[in-house]
DNA sequence: TATGAAATGTAAATCGTTTGACTTTCCCGT
DNA sequence: ACGGGAAAGTCAAACGATTTACATTTCATA
């Protein structure tokens, strides 16, 4: 690989001067500059990227951690942050931890150690705490989405779960569904605990009982809420009205209940979260009524953040919230 | 940020000596080592990988540029590369071109400036041939899954796109099935017209004519399949036994064929490609007969080939096949 | 008490850019 | 002919590490 001084010694002019070109910059004569350019091409040459931003000290990189690359969920946040941040004039790139959190970790600090100017990280599990702790403590500009470390203050965006899962639990309640239960989410993630203390409260503040069983413990693929849904109606137990804590959840339940020959929203209401996309296939289910995140928004958001701490690094860290919508399609009304 | 003289101030030593601690060489006092060891925490000094990887000369990155990230299609090859790349100490960092070729231009070229060591690129359109011509001509390291530049030699790997759509079809002629048609997947990609390619190819040798509308022009989305074997039905030109040009094409199919009160297979085969997983939801369709594309391990051997091409640089460039699998499953038996 | 090897330490070059300070060149107006 | 100033060009110091070659100390051994 040639270097800026071998074009400079090529066409018999000083290292500056191949810069000056190299950067579009005043100082030339066009008669140089014609020379330049035509060593530049002849060489093939390319400037490092890592000596120009040692000296810079800026690589106009934002660097993302995400905690799964591989999954449909994170789509529309990539593409918040990629369309957000190349138009802030940044290179994007994504690492994934594969919810692993001793790979967050090494991403994390992979990030730190100068490779990018900012970080935005997804950390909604409960276990990556010290990560994000370490993470907001240590590096100069970040951006957490999702997920929290009490008692520090910084850059994050997040979404009203509680508020959300309150709004739908309201909702049943209002069209007086007596029998509501709540899929839960995964508890492993943040998430998942604020949902249900929205559907608690919301229960709570309405005079509505919680007996047992009225809270059914599940995760955020299909499997496992179908299978107790499943259980449920064989029990005979089945309600009027299910909230669940994520739109597959949610799926999991319609199918279990469909499959038993129930009709949703006839026999039953099903409300989800996320307004996960669906695949066009999914149009044999009714549509699936829910808190639609606005992860898009919020990917640009975070980028927004971002920025703004790279240019006013003075600048108090802030906390957005977003409200989620209540979308309201055929599998409740 | 500190630096690492700042450290060696600060404990009274050379910055060699804090260079060796920070890499585990000999050559230091244990009496050194420690009081060095403890600046460096209480400084929560990183060192710049900037500088680092300039002197080295090797950054231990492995740069990927996706055609998009936000396609499942492309989950098990992310898998396979990262998981490759990590169990060869590399790290493994993804860039999005979001299917258009002067992101992904930009993104190979933000590579090559010296930000990793090698690069692999999945790059499948037509339109990006010139983008595959400059890649495999300027870097140095490069990988390329799927595509081709004719006349160019160069470490790549791809799947058998032609024998694989040939064995499919000429599985249905042996099964008995006389009017069989092709959905293609969108032309604009490589693989469809392989795919294509291997199609007329089995109905050719079996001396089976291939009549007007026997190849229906589709694309990797389910909507237009659907609406195209819907309009096929509509005229009661329906197939025997129908060779989709991927799994989603496939769905579409199935789907409207489902709608039409047609059952799969009994009424029409169906053999999809891909086997892309298939949401737990699509339980609701007859399982898709498939010719498997082993992404994971296609993932796997690209960054092989990239390591073998960054450790032994003189090594002739190699192209490996994968031969996809027959998938037996209820569309098709 | 030399001797020399092993252990420990330092200085300085290097990686490939950018950039501020400085010098040279050249042209113009008086 | 000369002073002044813009334009063009060069020099060398950064940026923050690593590493080679060399210097110094230690200490057991002859």
């Amino acid at each position: 690989m040639a270097t800026i001084h071998e074009i400079a010694k090529k066409v018999g002019v000083s290292s500056a001067l191949v810069s000056r070109v190299l950067n579009d910059k005043p100082g030339v004569s066009p008669e140089n500059r014609r020379k330049i350019r035509e060593a530049i091409r002849e060489a093939r040459y390319v400037p490092n990227a890592l000596a120009r931003s040692l000296v810079r000290q800026s690589t106009q990189i934002i660097g993302v951690v995400m905690d799964d690359l591989c999954e449909k969920y994170f789509f529309e946040l990539i593409r918040g942050l990629q369309d957000m941040g190349e138009e802030m004039g940044y290179n994007v790139v994504f690492c994934s931890g594969r919810s692993r959190p001793d790979i967050k970790y090494r991403y994390v600090d992979y990030f730190m150690e100068g490779r990018a100017d900012g970080i935005v990280a997804f950390g909604s599990r409960l276990e990556d705490a010290p990560l994000v702790r370490h993470l907001v403590k240590r590096a100069p500009h970040c951006v957490l989405i999702e997920g929290d470390v009490p008692g520090e203050s910084f850059n994050r965006v997040r979404v009203n779960n509680t508020g959300g899962a309150y709004r739908a639990t309201r909702h049943l309640i209002a069209r007086g569904y007596k029998r509501i239960c709540h899929f839960t989410g995964d508890m492993n993630y943040n998430v998942a605990h604020e949902r249900l203390e929205g559907f608690l409260a919301a229960m709570r503040d309405a005079g509505v009982p919680v007996e047992d069983g009225t809270v059914i413990q599940s995760d955020f693929e299909e499997a496992l809420a179908c299978e107790r849904m499943t259980k449920l109606i064989g029990q005979g137990r089945v309600p009027d009205a299910c909230f669940a804590g994520a739109d597959k959840t949610a799926y999991g339940v319609m199918r279990a209940l469909i499959a038993s020959g129930l009709r949703v929203p006839d026999d039953v209401a099903v409300i989800g979260f996320d307004d996960e996309a669906p695949d066009s296939r999914d149009m044999l289910f009714p549509g699936l009524t829910t808190m639609r995140q606005p992860l898009y928004e919020m990917g640009q958001m975070g980028i927004k953040l971002l920025v703004r701490s790279l240019t006013t690094p003075d600048a108090a860290p802030q906390s957005v919230v977003f409200e989620p919508d209540f979308v309201m399609r055929e599998s409740c009304i």
